[in-house]
Parts: structure tokens; sequence; C-alpha cells
DNA sequence: CTTTAGTAGTTGCACATGCAACTAAAGCCT
DNA sequence: AGGCTTTAGTTGCATGTGCAACTACTAAAG
């Protein structure tokens, strides 16, 4: 007779992130902004050297499926928010490059975002407390890196 | 001109939900069970009494919305796993009740979810570390609730 | 070269989700 | 009683996701 609670501290995860993100996606929705699905995309774009990716490293980034990320790009192309070139190097290939529109609207995000993640996240959490947690949670992935990997 | 990357342990929060996430559903698939999803609704009607629960405290407990869990319970009931019965004492209620079949998926389910939660989360945890993170993560939730009854 | 295998990205189809509108039954209020 | 509001649950429609099959190109092997 196995106790089939699945272990008490992965279901408190499973719920804490469903909450939280919840309410992150509330927060942008309140103020008539996008998803932050795509501000991921924006975000990974703006920091990329020349603010464009390989589809492929786009998706490894944002650990989506290759096939929803051209999706996804599809979305925001048809938003204005990026725009797609095709690869000098290869010509099977595509960058997702970010355009002004999508610049500014990613400017004009975070600052919602940053807000709510204050106060959804960091101030219910004392300094060290992140820092545990940090090291939890990049522990789990290398883990699960090293498992993946061999 | 913001630092614009979200709070480092939020976007952690968020790769490690991803990730272990994706592990865990992987190994329920490589074993041919279904998703996650249909294992909460499963323990969810195991656990509550008489196994049988209304619609909308179902949806409570999976944090799901309603009509999203009308249809879950329409596969699960497509599946054999659960049957709907008009309530009792409120001609408007339907409660979704947990079949044999049901009972038995859940119970086949059970020893891989646990294996997987084991191997892919809890075992890269020391016990001090489940308790602290659990600690945080209620604290989170609380918060939220708190915010979101006013 | 040219065949074969592999990689980048997209697409067709089936299925899942979100939202607003709907039906039906309670619950109030006078 | 009659009407107004609220609650339980479902459904139509538009949108999003997963998988397998597909096109177009590159790379490797003979």
């Amino acid at each position: 007779m196995p106790v089939p609670s699945p272990s008490r501290t992965w279901a408190l995860m499973l719920s804490a992130h469903a909450v939280l993100l919840a309410a992150m996606e509330q927060r942008l929705k309140a103020a008539d902004l996008p998803s932050l699905e795509w501000y991921d995309v924006l975000w990974a774009l703006e920091q990329a050297p020349d603010h464009r990716l390989r589809m492929h490293s786009l998706a490894e980034r944002l650990l989506l499926t290759r096939f929803n990320v051209t999706r996804l790009v599809d979305r925001l192309e048809r938003a204005g928010l990026v725009s797609r070139q095709k690869a000098k190097d290869d010509r099977r290939g595509a960058d997702a490059v970010l355009t002004a529109k999508g610049r500014a609207l990613r400017a004009r995000m975070w600052p919602v975002y940053r807000t709510a993640i204050d106060e959804i996240f960091n101030q219910h959490l004392t300094a060290g407390q992140r820092q545990a947690l940090e090291g939890m949670l990049e522990h789990l992935l290398q883990a699960r890196r090293a498992s993946g990997e061999e």
C-alpha cells in the first residue's frame, strides 16, 4: 500500500509555479501587454549579437520545440515585432531578427514584468533564501543536463 | 537604463519547472501511461470522500478553469476512467466519480511517477533543502492567496 | 560526381485551451 | 407568486500545441 501522494515538495513546486505564473500573466494582461512567452522571445533576441538568432537556437533558449518556435515567430512577425531573414552561411536556415517595434514593446513590458516579479516573488523571500533557491534549482538543472547527454 | 534580465531566481524557477516537468512527462510516456494532468485528476478523486468531486471543486484543486475541467473530464470519461453523475442536492451540479478502471490506472501510474520524482527531484536535494524549499513555496503561495482575496 | 545520410525549418492534421455566450437551476427580495 | 441576480456547468469559435511527414539544403562516403 504505497503512500500515493507525490512528494509534497514536488507538488508544492507545481502549484507554486502555476499560481505565480498565472499572477504574472494577469499583470501583463491588465496592462494590455502580450504574454511572457512573447517577452521571452523579445528578450532572447535583444541579448543576442546583432539582435538575431537562428530558429533552432531560439528554440533551445526558450526550451521549446522547433516547430513551436516556427509558429511563435509567425505570430510575432505578423505583429511586426520580429522579422525573418534567410541565413547567409546556410541557405536552409533562417534568423529571427528583432525589429525596432519589437525592442520598443519589450521596453514597455519590462517595467511591468519587473514590478510583478518583485511583488509576487522577490519581495517574499530574503536574499539568503533566494540564493539557496538558486543553488537548488541550478543543481537540479545540472543533474538533468548530465543525465540527458549520456 | 534598466537591467532587463528578469530576476535570475525567478528565471531559474521557470526553467527548472519546464525542464523537470518535461522529464517527468517523458517518463510516463515511455511507460505508455497518460499525462500528469490525468494523474492529478485521478488522484484528486481517489482522495475525495466517496471518490467523487463536484466539477468546480475539482477545478479548484487542479488550479484549472471550470471549462477546462469540463473537457478534461470529457476525455477521462471517454477513456472510462471517471464517470459523471448528477448531483442530488443541486440539480445544476455534476460530480466526477472515479471508476474502478480509473483507480487501477492511477495505481499503475504511481510507481512510475514516484520513481521519476525521486530520480529527477528528491534525490538531488538534501532533506534540509527540501524543507527550506517547501517553506519558501508555501510562503509564496500564502502571500498570493492573501493578495487575491482582498 | 553522385548517392546517401543528416540537418534546418515548415506544414497538415488531430487535439487542447481561452474566452464569451449560453442553458438550467438556485437564491433572493418585495 | 413574480422577477432579478448569482452559480454550475457546457459549448462555439478562434487560437495554440504535438507529432509525423514534408521540402530544401548540406555534408560525408564511395
